[in-house]
DNA sequence: GAAATAGTGTCTGTAAGACATTATAAG
DNA sequence: CTTATAATGTCTTACAGACACTATTTC
């Protein structure tokens, strides 16, 4: 960084790919545009930056507002910048965006800046039909590739269950995110053995039906040792 | 985005942690600050971002003022935005880091706006003694673990190395980047098998001393199935 | 009882870790 | 010859995929 070097004056925003599994579908919190630039598009929620405030922050207090909630129920973490000169075409924009994952939540309130709020799924966010305003698409289809390699490598898969989950809804959020069937014999052989990654409340369920489930809490480890791959 | 909210100034600087394997280190380039703050300290490479300029193109900019190479020689991928807001005491910043792998190169020249540039052991960077200016430190060891995990899932330890290289080169980058000793007959058996992993040229080099190695170019895949894990 | 889901066991092929052996060069 | 490095092969163990079977609930 050279202080004698021109630094033309840039805004930037914080976008949120805020994802969660509701239907049997991976989908994303969309917002419709009230004004020009793509008035009526949908696109994912964000602002700008605040003056005093780092990236995470801006991040969680978007996400608070757009979907009343602390931040503490969501994993939340940075994507990626994205910055085209004309990615907006009222001025100069950079965006850092985030994802957030969640489990399944009410429908979300409207921002005060947003025509309406809505889950949409990312299957059909991210066809042709439904085009979302800026690059938001790419920005999504960036966030959904994140969201469903580390769920190969961390056991972030939990962060799309409620606190305590069973190791049947486990697997429905892997099936869903990476769009396969896996066995259930196998699965559940895999990440009751895997050290660190459920912890077994002591508890059971029969909210699925059949015999009751054991349910589990979500391990302290960070990564996945092996991995579970695709 | 809401076009009625404030949108405060801020200055956005690209940053590069390059890295490359010298004398059985992980090294990474460093430059001596000229200026106020943090005059005489070493930083990373990095500049601000230009008006109609994408954020790729300012990373590839900068690592071509900094090193005099075009960036064609180097894998450059997007690491992370860091934007605290104490992070620079002249102005509210926020940089988008990047990271860039190449293999071992002649000494850097100085850049126009940096006293000196040099090639540093990343363990000594990190270590308290040395400590970078600004957030360089912590930047850098992100940097650093980006590159460690991405050897596990990607063919990416090629780029440390020659366009034509051998299995044994390659795995002097995996021995260097994740500090440990690799078994060199279960390594060949690996990265030879690996679908995609390595193409063999058809020549043999006697470079390393011994039996004239086969050498290889990297191949086309982008993710390692299985991976090379740690 | 039937039906549904949860959880365990068994077999098999693949691959990783440990390590012996052979191959081809230089001095 | 010795020495160095390259490359292949063998043995054992761990684990993933396929799938049979048992367990515990609801209706």
């Amino acid at each position: 960084m050279a202080p004698g070097d021109a630094h033309p004056s840039v805004a930037v925003t914080v976008d949120l790919v805020v994802l969660t599994v509701r239907s049997e579908q991976l989908q994303a919190l969309t917002v419709q545009r009230g004004e020009a630039p793509y008035a009526g598009r949908w696109a994912l929620p964000g602002g700008f930056l605040q003056p005093d405030e780092d990236l995470p922050d801006a991040a969680a207090r978007e996400l608070h507002e757009e979907t009343g909630l602390s931040s503490d129920r969501f994993h939340l973490e940075q994507l990626a910048s994205y910055g085209a000169p004309d990615r907006d075409p009222r001025m100069r924009t950079v965006t850092v965006a985030y994802i957030a994952l969640a489990a399944d939540l009410p429908v979300p309130t409207a921002g005060t800046d947003a025509a309406d709020a809505r889950w949409q799924p990312v299957s059909e966010l991210l066809e042709g039909d439904r085009e979302l305003a800026f690059d938001h698409a790419a920005i999504l289809a960036d966030g959904v590739e994140r969201a469903r390699s580390k769920l190969e490598y961390t056991p972030l898969a939990a962060a799309f269950c409620p606190s305590e989950f069973t190791v049947s809804e486990l697997r429905h959020v892997y099936e869903v995110v990476w769009g396969t069937v896996l066995d259930p014999r196998n699965f559940h052989r895999k990440v009751t053995r895997t050290e660190g990654f459920l912890e077994p409340t002591g508890d059971t369920t029969t909210r699925e039906g059949g015999r009751p489930a054991r349910l589990y809490r979500v391990g302290t480890v960070a990564q996945l040792h092996p991995p579970l791959l695709r």
